[in-house]
RNA sequence: GGUGAGGUAGCUCAGCUGGUUAGAGCGCAGGACUCAUAAUCCUGAGGUCGAGAGUUCAAGUCUCUCUCUCACUACCA
């Protein structure tokens, strides 16, 4: 494991969008397991940069701003700060959380547009739109409802409806309106927006697909080929609306006839991975093209990007061609991970239904690390994943309280008692040493394998094993007996499990960072000596020198009672 | 409707290119231990791998049909 390449790594996870505070689903698709990867790499030594962003763009952000009666850029300002504390209260280690109304993405997106139409993957074209006299707005198709066609349904929306589930074409609904005011002035107008040209793309992208079907998750790559199967259409990618990206021709002046619009959210957000690492750069000194350009040094860069399964469309096609048809030498994802989606109770999160937990509450009820270790060890790889608060409370109890923090607790306290909080020396290997050291140059080599590959399951029950392998140590030591005869071989399992506290608070930092801080801090080990430079078991359980202090932390880990349970389900619904 | 993913012990899930008695955690039962957050450790019970058919010396693993669940279906993002 000591020959390991030290490698520049760029991570990125899905913006978040701008309008409200994201519920456990979304922490758990994207910006968690992107935060507990780069933890990870980071600790094996790899140069990691974590970027993530907010979306702001699109008509759910002037809507929203609208009902409270804030600008959309104030209304943005205040909800990126929200979230940007939200993350920051789940410990997510972004080295920069840019926004995607930042300059930066503005000129990017328009640098790119022109860059496109240049190349002739952009075409204007002329398209029919649901107009609302009373909004003044343009409206998206599923902000127009009327009554079904197919089954007279009186509010089905424009895009589908809700009763019957035929998709359905606004143009086609009977009597339709503005969902927005209700208003029944709504006309057909037509308006020009910019074609991205993906079908021109379809050849390039297909093969470029096809090479990575080995090493993407088969999830990512079947959602690709899909829509390559079913044949890549050209996509709009501007909108009718004013809180945006303008449309600007290469002089920087707006567009003849794109007054009034901005280019399409799913256009610019992609972007904003960029422009979020040009802002980093800017506040921090740091080179973001070595990250970004090919003819900078991205050529060793290696880009990962974690985001939700609705996601992969996004960003195997669309923002691949805009890479693409620059013809510009733009860094292409390497990795991607998609995850699936984390239900309540095997239904949908609603907020209107009082069904789920949002960031913002979830961290009133339980310390980030409950979550995080939680939302790891069930994260949704392979299918969708059901939350329940029993789950909950069972990983919490179960994993947390009782295999690690009852670990750290009976070694730390035991010693603080009977060797006055010093690493004690002494006595000889025995069989129970032995047996540890297999354990653990079995065990470790295989967590940092799950890591790289990015599967997290594993890597948490991997962990846990480890752990728990801590709890059989001390059983087959049992320095306690040994302590009434032979005080030397007691030593001997007090020591050993001491460096096994420091071990497991060493790899608790990708997952649940505060409780190994405490578990470090108690330990008293230094910030240099929590890397993962694993040198095989042996060096693992004698890394702590003679008589280096030890303390026993406070309870690590508060279980979850089962009146937590019930007041819990009460408040944010449940089974019921 | 189309497409994709999934249906493996009570629960949540592993099982790579087919190969001895199908695995883990939780839960459950019994035992051990007493340093510890009534914790921990050991042992055990539990599955005809959604249904049916086929290919093969051999299928949870490949093919086909059926069935159930979920997701996506391009102007929500």
């Amino acid at each position: 494991m000591s020959n390991r390449q030290n490698t520049r790594i760029l991570v990125t996870s899905a913006l978040p969008y701008i309008n409200g505070v994201k519920h456990m689903g979304n922490l758990a698709g994207s910006m968690l397991p992107a935060d507990v990867y780069s933890r990870a790499m980071r600790l094996l030594g790899h140069e990691v940069l974590y970027i993530c962003a907010t979306d702001e763009h699109g008509t759910p952000a002037e809507l929203a701003a609208a009902e409270t009666g804030l600008s959309v850029s104030e209304y943005c300002d205040k909800m990126h700060e929200a979230q940007k504390a939200a993350g920051a209260n789940f410990k997510l280690s972004y080295d920069y959380f840019g926004r995607s109304s930042s300059e930066a993405t503005h000129r990017l997106t328009q640098e790119f547009a022109i860059a496109l139409e240049a190349n002739g993957f952009i075409e204007e074209r002329t398209s029919q739109q649901v107009y609302s006299v009373a909004d003044r707005r343009y409206l998206p198709d599923r902000y127009v409802e009327g009554t079904c066609p197919n089954c007279g349904f009186e509010s089905a929306r424009g895009d589908q409806c809700d009763n019957c589930g035929k998709l359905l074409d606004p143009v086609d609904l009977i009597n339709p309106y503005s969902a927005v005011s209700g208003s029944h002035d709504v006309e057909i107008r037509d308006t020009n927006h910019l074609y991205l040209k993906q079908s021109d793309m379809s050849g390039r992208l297909r093969d470029w697909v096809e090479t990575h079907r080995a090493d993407w998750p088969a999830l990512t790559t079947s959602i690709a080929i899909k829509w390559l199967d079913e044949g890549l259409r050209d996509r709009a990618i501007t909108r009718d609306l004013s809180w945006g990206v303008p449309v600007v021709d290469a002089d920087g002046k707006v567009r003849a006839g794109f007054e009034g619009k901005v280019f399409y959210v799913w256009f610019d957000a992609p972007i904003a991975y960029i422009g979020a690492t040009r802002d980093w750069a800017k506040e921090t000194g740091g080179d973001w093209e070595k990250f970004w350009r090919l003819d900078k040094g991205a050529e060793d860069t290696r880009y990962i990007q974690f985001m939700g399964k609705d996601n992969v469309a996004f960003h195997t096609l669309s923002f691949p061609t805009t890479i693409m048809g620059s013809g510009q030498p733009w860094k292409l994802v390497d990795e991607l991970k998609a995850f699936n989606w984390v239900t309540w109770y095997g239904g949908k999160f609603s907020t209107s239904q009082k069904r789920g937990v949002f960031m913002d509450k979830a961290i009133d009820i339980a310390p980030s690390d409950y979550w995080r270790w939680h939302l790891m060890a069930n994260a949704p790889e392979s299918s969708d994943a059901a939350f329940t608060w029993e789950d909950f409370q069972a990983s919490v109890n179960s994993d947390l309280a009782n295999v690690l923090g009852n670990f750290v607790n009976r070694i730390t306290s035991y010693c603080v008692k009977k060797f006055d909080g010093a690493v004690p020396a002494g006595g000889s290997i025995t069989e129970a040493e032995k047996w540890l050291e297999a354990e653990l140059d079995e065990r470790l080599p295989r967590l940092v394998e799950f890591y790289e590959a990015r599967e997290f399951r594993k890597a948490m029950a991997e962990t846990r094993a480890i752990w728990a392998a801590g709890n059989e140590y001390l059983t087959q030591a049992a320095p306690w007996t040994h302590y009434k005869s032979d005080v030397d071989q007691a030593a001997m399992g007090v020591r050993v499990g001491l460096n096994l506290v420091a071990l497991f608070g060493v790899l608790a930092q990708p997952i649940i960072p505060d409780a190994a801080e405490k578990i470090l801090a108690a330990m008293s080990i230094p910030e240099e000596n929590r890397t993962w430079n694993f040198r095989g078991g042996e060096s693992c359980m004698n890394a702590l020198p003679i008589a280096h202090p030890v303390s026993a932390p406070p309870v690590l880990f508060t279980k979850i009672e089962a009146d937590d349970i019930d007041a819990w389900t009460e408040r944010f619904g449940g089974a019921g």
